[in-house]
DNA sequence: GAGCTTGTTCGACGGTTGTCGAACATGGGT
DNA sequence: ACCCATGTTCGACAACCGTCGAACAAGCTC
């Protein structure tokens, strides 16, 4: 298993954006925030596994997430610190509870 | 016409990212990012006028741009101030030139 | 008014994306 | 060895998106 995970300066800023402009990722993301490792089937928002693997992916092939695997399960963590330095204020400005929505 | 743009807090966080992330968009708010109104013809892009007319309103429709009718011509411009109120840092970090692209 | 310029709208097209169920792979338990 | 749990991969399908040329709308100038 290959864990194809990118430089974050060889992904395109339209790519990194694009996998934060989902709402499932964006819920994923959020929970990933406060730090620390995520269990991948800890998220359980209203999709199937197959969608929840496949956004999972896109994260982690855009440079936002690293992954660990641990036995039959796979870990996720954010690339916190790697992301404020290459884009300083796009995870705080993104995941800022104040709104969007209509 | 009536030159629907939206109050920015309406607008849900994921169509802001999707509106930054596409080549094109992202060069037309590059090129608005120094300040003032430029006319929609200025942008000079590979695309059709179609296209660009397209991806203009994308932008306005996302609340990142305002544009001003003067007879045929119509001037945009980037609603900066109230993105950095509601987003602080998001553009700086995705206009950043250190960049992106592989 | 004729004609030019600027820009929008209307299909249409091809490609990408989100979603799912089903099948598969892998690694524990007992 | 068998089963169960966790995830991934594989079609498939519908919806969406970027792109274009052509048609249209509106305004300026002669």
């Amino acid at each position: 298993m290959e864990l194809h995970e990118p430089e974050l300066r060889e992904v395109p800023v339209t790519a990194v954006l694009a996998a934060l402009a989902d709402d499932v990722r964006l819920q994923i993301v959020r929970a990933l925030a406060p730090g620390g490792e995520h269990a991948c089937g800890s998220f359980e928002f209203g999709v199937s596994k197959a969608t929840r693997s496949h956004h999972l992916k896109v994260l982690r092939e855009a440079g936002l997430t690293r992954t660990r695997v641990a036995g039959t399960t796979r870990y996720v963590r954010l690339r916190r610190e790697e992301l404020d330095r290459l884009y300083p204020g796009l995870l705080d400005a993104v995941l800022a509870e104040r709104g969007g929505v209509a």
